[in-house]
DNA sequence: TATGTATGGTAAG
DNA sequence: TTACCCTACATAA
């Protein structure tokens, strides 16, 4: 479930439903009693997202940092819902409660360590003032697949396996083409894509990257070439390739 | 009941 | 490269 567009996407909501308010902070799971305890009481001041890492800031307490992983989710519910003991932490205000299950990070943050972690993110697609300069010039230095390098959050950030096989089909770019023989104007496509379907995936709550001219009546079946059987523009067969722990999608015809 | 898979990432070898 | 972490759900047995 989370790519960019879901972290960006519970910022958002969490800035509308938490921020400002005094939190009860509990971890429900026993994973983290003294992080839950540090934060108990605080008021949250912020919500921020940075490629898929989600920042909380508080009055008086050391920054939340949390990544969700590829199966971690972060669930709303209203005041007052019991919690289950699969919740690893329960952030709840006296409007709405935040249930965190399933997430790969969940710690405090001294600014240095935060800082770190900003420092080493490339630019985020997401981020209004975002600078594809550097992630250009980081490509150009690399000559692995165009495909392993979107998904180097050091490269540019918030891109997941789904995006980047949707977005390299919608620019003809073929995975495997090494990063480095990208020319300016296909990066420049590639990144206005990516800015597009993630922008898109954060109204929608979810990733749809077919235009509705080319979906028809279903709905479901919302992506070019993620992990389907014949390209719906020509019908030729999707290919697919294990790339590092990761597989990549293309129609060979539509991407050279 | 067991196994496999998933839109992610790290650390060890 | 691999092993591993986290949870939920689908499918196989």
């Amino acid at each position: 479930v989370p790519e960019g567009h879901t972290i960006h996407r519970l910022a958002l909501d969490h800035a509308r439903i938490l921020v400002g308010d005094v939190l009860r902070v509990s971890s429900p799971q026993g994973r983290h009693p003294v992080l839950a305890a540090t934060l108990d009481g605080q008021r949250l001041e912020d919500v921020a997202a940075v490629g898929k890492h989600l920042f909380y800031t508080w009055a008086a307490a050391p920054v939340l940092h949390i990544h969700l992983g590829l199966i971690g989710r972060l669930r709303e519910s209203p005041p007052g819902v019991p919690a289950t003991p699969n919740i690893q932490l329960r952030l709840a205000g006296p409007r709405a409660t935040a249930d965190l299950i399933g997430a790969t990070t969940c710690e405090l943050l001294g600014p240095e360590a935060h800082a770190a972690i900003l420092d080493r993110l490339g630019p985020d697609v997401l981020a209004p003032d975002a600078d594809p300069d550097r992630a250009f010039q980081r490509l150009q230095r690399r000559s692995i697949p165009i495909a392993q390098a979107l998904l180097d959050q050091q490269v540019l950030s918030g891109i997941g396996n789904v995006y980047r096989a949707e977005a390299l089909f919608v620019t003809g770019i073929h995975p495997l083409r090494p990063a480095n023989s990208l020319t300016r104007a296909e990066f420049d496509r590639l990144w206005d894509t990516l800015r597009a379907m993630l922008q898109q995936g954060v109204v929608d709550r979810r990733i749809v990257t077919v235009d509705p001219d080319e979906r028809g009546a279903d709905l479901e079946g919302v992506f070019y070439v993620y992990k389907q059987g014949r390209c719906r523009r020509c019908g030729g067969e999707i290919r697919s390739w294990q790339l590092g722990p990761r597989r990549a999608y293309a129609c060979e015809v539509c991407q050279t």
